[in-house]
RNA sequence: GCAGGGGUUGCAGAGCCUGGCCAAAUGUGACGGGUUUAGGGCCCGUUUCCUUUGUGGAUUCGUGAGUUCGAAUCUCACCCCCUGCACCA
């Protein structure tokens, strides 16, 4: 038995005390970054072995290849979650000091998680002694916080730059607020972490007849305003009248919608009164001019948009439901009729079961959608409801505009056209609404309404320039996996204006305003950078970190000796950032994960553009997929959450290792699970044992199966590298450890007994794993008589002499016609009483090899025909015979060739074998010679196999 | 809705870009057998169906159609699934 945590104890020590990973500024570079949250569902457990996982083994693979690297580690300690877990911690939620059980942390500990400068810390060891465990070859010494006042001060002169550049513009915002806190509530300061869906709705002014009063109805479909024929209102509930700063006259809203709506418009109540005041008025449909009445409707909330709602009973199941109930109530609704204003076919894309009956009348559309249900007025909500939702989805796809001015427009293109225009024309305007499910509550307990926040700063990531630069740039990247550049590709059209403060949070606070923090995902777009200098500026007191120190450092821009004077710092300190940063930042390689590629890394990208020249752009991105429990995504809910450290003691590193980097291709999602697990410890086993046992072996001359193991091994070094170039590390675990040991075990069954074969081949296994399981090759490497670290080794390139096709097609055929004699064999002795004696093998005659190459070429019956007469070596029946049969297999016609005495030989080597592997003498016989009454049957590399 | 990814033989998961040696790698599960046989491990075989003194045949790779001598692989349409959609890291 292996005993993993000794092996691993031996070379973490070894690696440390020859400060393997600690990079000098010499030979080529290369530079792998990624950094690690500290706080719980950072990279603590299991999971996030991936990411940090693979970008280790592209470390060790690229050191082995020759490059100096640089592989470090940072902790982005700023936005809201430590805040957010001292406060919880705070107030005693249960629920989170339960999840924080999971991974171990004692109660005394947790006790002090109120301080967030103690959660940073606190994880930030955790983390480092998993990732020192992990085996991560990880230069620590660069190590730091996003907290730090140096990184705020690189973060600063960022902005100054993007300022300076004219990406930063200010606006209004949406976001979802607490009236009572008075803040911002993202999800995690929600009631159950849900996120406020905040959507925008166009909210059209509908004027109150002889007054400048607006009614003002809320809709998603401001297309079908054509339509309205009235408004509908909730009699029972207060409306108010109020005056909004900007806009002209008064809006009549409800109360309770008024209330909210106070966190969007700035306004001021004149009056309140009773809905029912409303009912006996009337306004005009500013889409129309048509003078339209006002009624109550039964659905109507007043919490809901703005608390009036506009009627468009041809197109709203709701609409036309409360028309009619009016009607047969006795409620005089006058001549009112339902207006057509889009075409649409009813229940296309519907699924059968939900269409209960094909509508009949079909010219008015949201009675026909209820027809389709088998509803009709006097249905419940429920059935309104799926109406509404098939008819609002028909439309929007495959319905067109009737109404004058965009016959024929989609529904789609019309909405926005439409609603652009009453805008314009001041008939309209834009607010927001909460479109949760359910309404959505602050943790203090309070609902949660949506804020239009004024003065916000936004990044504008829609500027036509930038954006062409970053499309350019990023056709020029190496994107691994190559499948992700698309969506990269989109991230990068799509994203626009981005919010780039906030009022709450860790960070650095925002240089133009600073009351304000710079949101965490803005100020981590470059902090890459900031590895090369980290190590060098750890004495320079923050506060002469100016603009020149990094003017001079990232962009060659100044002289030493005048930023040396206008800093305060060192000259050589100065000069030593500026040659580290030169050195590193040319071969970047961003790992990342998959839920990153909208955000993060398209703000990367766009930045890295801003700040840097063109040969610091990014050179490489890299996202790999995430890690599954057993087949099931790891949750706290679930409970499957494996801490790093524990899975790392339970299973041993490098089994863990391999299951988890190794376990799937980049971007799927690799699953820890106990069988993977055990089938890698059950290699390493084997190996070891192998490994043992060829000390033993003599060295002996070469045989075929020797020259097969060697040209097996030299194939696998060039798959390998290949894999490994593309990072395509499935490939190379199946290809080193897997198919290595299947390999080794037909050697050995074949015979295969040469020490120095055997131990060349496991040295080579050595170094194709360090990258991956790098304890396991370390332990193999030595065991192997090695002193020195494999970890330090270079790359075994394949010897191209060794590999040979012919070789291992030798070996195949011995292995095809093996199967083959045992199946026969298996079938004869259940058939027949009588004892099988003999088995002959008959090799082909050279004829049907000559006649292989004519088929193939010829591919037609008569001339090969005429080729064989002229030939005239062999008999023509036979010739036919064998003719017509491999025409029918012509694709499958071997390609490689042997000659019979070749293919003969093949079979001599392997005789002993076979004999042993089926207990029976065996003869081998030329076609031509044989006695066998099947010997004709022989097929070039198929040999006719007669058992008696 | 928009954007991205995907549907392969019990399961997982290759292959599909560069059509044919793909009944489809590899792992794992199941079944049968072996290993002086408690279990485990290890080894051999089977694991779509049919056939078998023999190394063969038929039908398969979400559905339907098409291109081609030939398609899991190319084209089109359709169905279904997953992920993201912003202040949240």
């Amino acid at each position: 038995m292996i005993n993993y945590q000794e092996i691993e104890e031996k070379w973490r020590k070894a690696w440390e005390d020859s400060h393997l990973f600690e990079s000098e500024t010499d030979h080529r570079n290369s530079y792998f970054v990624t950094a690690a949250f500290p706080y719980p569902n950072g990279p603590q457990h299991i999971g996030h072995l991936r990411t940090y996982g693979t970008a280790d083994a592209l470390s060790r693979y690229k050191r082995m290849r020759g490059y100096n690297v640089l592989y470090p580690m940072g902790f982005h300690a700023t936005g809201t979650p430590v805040l957010a877990l001292a406060k919880r911690i705070k107030s005693g939620d249960r629920g989170l000091i339960n999840d924080l059980k999971v991974f171990h942390i004692p109660e005394e500990d947790i006790a002090k998680m109120t301080d967030p400068v103690f959660i940073t810390r606190y994880f930030i060891e955790e983390i480092q002694r998993g990732m020192k465990k992990a085996g991560y070859s990880i230069d620590w010494r660069r190590k730091f916080v996003s907290t730090d006042p140096a990184f705020s001060k690189m973060v600063e002169w960022q902005f100054d730059i993007l300022n300076k550049k004219g990406y930063l513009t200010v606006g209004k915002h949406p976001v979802g607020w607490c009236p009572n806190e008075n803040n911002a509530v993202g999800m995690h300061d929600t009631r159950r972490d849900v996120e406020p869906e905040i959507e925008k709705v166009t909210a059209i002014k509908f004027r109150i007849e002889n007054s400048d009063r607006y009614a003002v109805c809320a809709t998603f479909r401001p297309e079908t305003v054509g339509g309205v024929t009235n408004l509908f209102i909730n009699q029972n509930s207060k409306y108010v009248s109020c005056r909004v700063e900007g806009e002209e006259g008064e809006y009549i809203l409800a109360k309770a919608a008024a209330e909210s709506l106070a966190y969007q418009f700035k306004m001021e109540v004149v009056r309140e009164f009773d809905g029912r005041e409303l009912l006996v008025m009337r306004c005009i449909n500013p889409e129309t001019d048509v003078s339209i009445p006002i009624f109550p409707g039964f659905f109507v909330d007043e919490k809901l948009g703005t608390g009036l709602v506009m009627s468009v009973p041809g197109h709203a199941p709701f609409d036309y439901v409360a028309l009619e109930r009016l009607r047969s109530e006795g409620y005089n609704i006058g001549e009112i009729k339902p207006i057509k204003v889009i075409d649409v076919e009813v229940g296309r894309s519907a699924v059968p079961s939900e269409i209960k009956k094909i509508p009949e009348k079909k010219e008015i559309p949201a009675m026909a959608y209820l027809e389709a249900f088998g509803a009709d007025h006097s249905a419940g909500n429920d059935i309104i409801e799926l109406a509404t939702k098939l008819e609002y989805k028909e439309e929007l796809h495959t319905g067109r505009m009737s109404v004058k001015g965009y016959e024929g427009m989609g529904v789609a293109e019309a909405r926005k056209a439409i609603a652009e225009r009453l805008k314009k024309e001041g008939g309209a305007t834009d607010l927001y609404m909460l479109m949760n499910e359910s309404q959505v509550f602050c943790r203090c307990g309070f609902p949660v309404v949506v804020k239009v926040v004024d003065n916000q700063w936004f990044i504008n990531y829609g500027n036509r320039e930038w954006k062409d630069d970053v499309r350019e740039y990023l056709k020029e990247m190496r994107v691994l996996p190559e499948k992700i550049r698309n969506a990269l590709a989109s991230a990068v059209d799509w994203i626009d204006l981005r919010a780039v403060v906030r009022s709450q949070g860790l960070g650095t606070k925002f240089p133009f305003d600073r009351e304000k923090i710079i949101e965490s995902l803005s100020d981590s777009t470059i902090y890459m950078s900031f590895y090369t200098i980290s190590n060098t500026i750890k004495k320079v007191d923050p506060e002469k970190l100016k603009a020149e120190f990094f003017d001079f450092v990232f962009l060659g821009k100044g002289e030493l000796e005048s930023v040396s004077r206008s800093t305060g710092i060192e000259t050589s300190i100065i000069q030593k950032s500026r040659e580290s940063f030169e050195y590193w930042y040319r071969e970047t390689s961003r790992h990342s994960g998959p839920d990153l590629i909208f955000n993060h890394l398209t703000m990367y990208l766009y930045n890295h553009i801003a700040v840097f020249g063109k040969e610091r752009w990014p050179k490489q991105i890299v996202v790999s997929g995430v890690v599954l429990s057993e087949g099931e995504k790891m949750s706290k809910s679930l409970g499957n959450i494996t801490p790093l450290i524990e899975g790392l003691e339970e299973n041993g590193v490098d089994p863990v290792r391999a299951v988890v980097i190794g376990g799937a291709d980049l971007i799927s999602d690799s699953d820890y699970n106990y069988e993977a697990i055990n089938g890698v410890k059950d290699r390493f086993e084997y190996i070891f044992s192998l490994c043992g046992d060829s000390e033993k072996y003599p060295a002996g001359e070469l045989k075929n199966i020797d020259f097969w193991l060697y040209s097996r091994m030299n194939r696998k070094i060039k798959t390998v590298a290949a894999a490994y170039e593309k990072l395509e590390l499935r490939e190379v675990l199946i290809n080193t450890l897997y198919n290595s040991v299947l390999e080794l075990k037909r050697y050995t069954s074949r015979g295969g007994k040469n020490g120095i074969v055997v131990r060349e081949y496991l040295s080579n296994m050595a170094l194709m794993m360090q990258p991956i399981t790098p304890y396991m090759a370390e332990e193999l490497w030595h065991r192997l008589g090695n002193s020195n670290l494999v970890s330090s080794e270079r790359w075994k390139d394949a010897e191209e002499a060794m590999i040979s096709d012919k070789i291992e097609l030798y070996e195949n055929l011995t292995e095809d016609l093996i199967r083959d004699m045992k199946e026969i064999y298996l079938l004869i002795s259940k058939k027949s009483d009588s004892k099988i004696e003999n088995a002959r093998i008959i090799v082909a005659d050279d004829w049907k090899r000559k006649l292989n190459e004519r088929i193939r070429t010829m591919k037609k019956m008569p001339e090969i025909m005429e080729y064989v007469k002229k030939e005239n070596a062999v008999d023509m029946e036979k010739a036919s015979k064998y003719v017509s049969s491999m025409l029918k297999k012509i694709e499958s016609l071997p390609v490689e060739n042997l000659t019979q005495e070749e293919e003969f030989d093949v079979y001599m080597q392997a005789r002993d074998y076979i004999r042993e592997a089926l207990g029976i003498p065996v003869e081998i016989e030329r076609e031509g010679e044989s006695e066998s009454s099947r010997a004709d049957r022989a097929l070039p590399l198929k040999p006719s196999i007669d058992i008696k």
